[in-house]
DNA sequence: CACGCATCCAAACATATGATAAGCTGATTC
DNA sequence: GAATCAGCTTATCATATGTTTGGATGCGTG
């Protein structure tokens, strides 16, 4: 199967690429008790009022967060990509907020919740390094609600679309010029606040004007920077850089 | 002025509220070099692009922070009042990806990045209380989302009331069954990724149905339970309890 | 007191997006 | 290879929200 190509190694080897870590550091990581497991696409890997224990590295697959609202609408708040630490944010909070599901096949490594805090302070640096990533998911998050309050439907699905593109990249999961996107027109909906039904006409206008090119499952960016123009996609909430 | 009545005293006594602390998590609080900074309304705490070298710990008044798109158009993405830790977002970040604006007069203590997080590190009971913060506020960022994604403009605005109102009584900042809400209904507009014109009719409906009533810049909430039900609003994701 | 300015409010009209429905495609199953 | 099913596509119609405008109100400043 053509994604787990690009499967991510190790919790150790994916924060060494972006922090100074020394020997003792990494050591720590590799210490950590990880266990594999594998979910079926649309599988919960937690569900919102669950107590979470362990934290969750994702090594292969796509996953996502969403909450449901009153009327069963739901919102998708994350879309998550080999190397992300998945569940960070619920480590020091008692009882999940949202819910993690499944979008393709996943494999992740579980951490113990106290096994990662007693780490994150007896190594600074990883400390860092993790704080610093729940830091990112959260200027990912105010940039989303910028996208989804004040951007229209071709200027917010056009510029999902950039971030995913920046996002692998810049993870080492391949060029941004082309990509394997396997949400349906009703997930797009769902992360973009928007109906499958507009989902569908918006990306067809992107791809009639020429902007990008979609087969099957998969998008191509064929102007990346008229795209991002459109989009008004800049790479700074992303905080790319080394920690 | 009435909002002074309600201002924060110090950090220490703020998050002993919250958090179980010992004498010399304490200590190391108190010891921290914090120095006051009045701000006047409207004025800037920090622009998107600048490399901030402070946390800030709001002690009076209202502060937002907002991001601004292509066309002009600008993004509330968060409020905050008295007790808030303004500033802990940007603290492993090089650059700020948003804005931070003060509402009304403020009032905040701004203490060293590197004074804070050495002290993190070093009194760990202290570095979680900081980090569960700012997971707390990612929580409510997700929060958002969802609101201005799968929400109308009616249930959206009554469940910024209703959270506004709850956050306010949980910092011990006065009762949630009336407040001063010292927002234009443009800001609201900008919080709520509606027009002014829109929030207007919304709050117009709201009070005519008797479930809130407005006078100059304060909000009564009639009825609390009926509130909460248009909002589809429950406190979870504020994460009140004890850390 | 007069003036300017921000805010609120209301009405008329415009439009982006939602809702519903129906047909189409391609994969999977028996 | 027929049957089924999920997802995509397109068309029509409905509506929530945006846009524009103008007037009312209140407040600070000269």
């Amino acid at each position: 199967m053509a994604a787990r190509v690009f499967a991510i190694r190790s919790l150790a080897g994916h924060l060494k690429a972006r922090y100074s870590l020394d020997r003792d550091d990494l050591d720590g990581i590799e210490r950590l008790n990880g266990t594999a497991r594998s979910f079926e696409p649309n599988q919960y890997l937690l569900r919102e009022g669950d107590r979470p224990k362990y934290c969750s590295f994702l090594v292969d697959g796509f996953v996502y967060r969403h909450k449901i609202v009153a009327d069963g609408g739901r919102q998708i708040v994350s879309i998550h990509i080999p190397g992300d630490i998945i569940d960070l944010q619920n480590m020091l909070l008692q009882e999940a907020d949202h819910n993690i599901q499944a979008l393709t096949a996943a494999t992740v490594l579980l951490f113990p919740h106290e096994e990662v805090v007693a780490l994150a302070f007896a190594r600074p640096a990883v400390g860092k390094a993790m704080w610093r990533e729940t830091l990112i998911e959260a200027s990912i998050s105010r940039e989303w609600i910028a996208n989804v309050g004040r951007r229209d439907a071709r200027e917010r699905t056009a510029h999902l679309i950039c971030e995913l593109a920046m996002r692998r990249e810049s993870a080492g999961l391949g060029p941004r010029e082309a990509y394997e996107l396997p949400m349906t027109q009703e997930q797009l909906g769902d992360a973009l606040g928007l109906t499958a039904v507009h989902v569908n006409r918006t990306l067809k206008a992107l791809q009639d004007d020429g902007l990008i090119t979609r087969s099957k499952r998969s998008v191509a960016v064929n102007d990346w920077e008229r795209l991002r123009a459109v989009a008004d996609f800049t790479t700074n909430y992303l905080h790319l850089g080394q920690g």
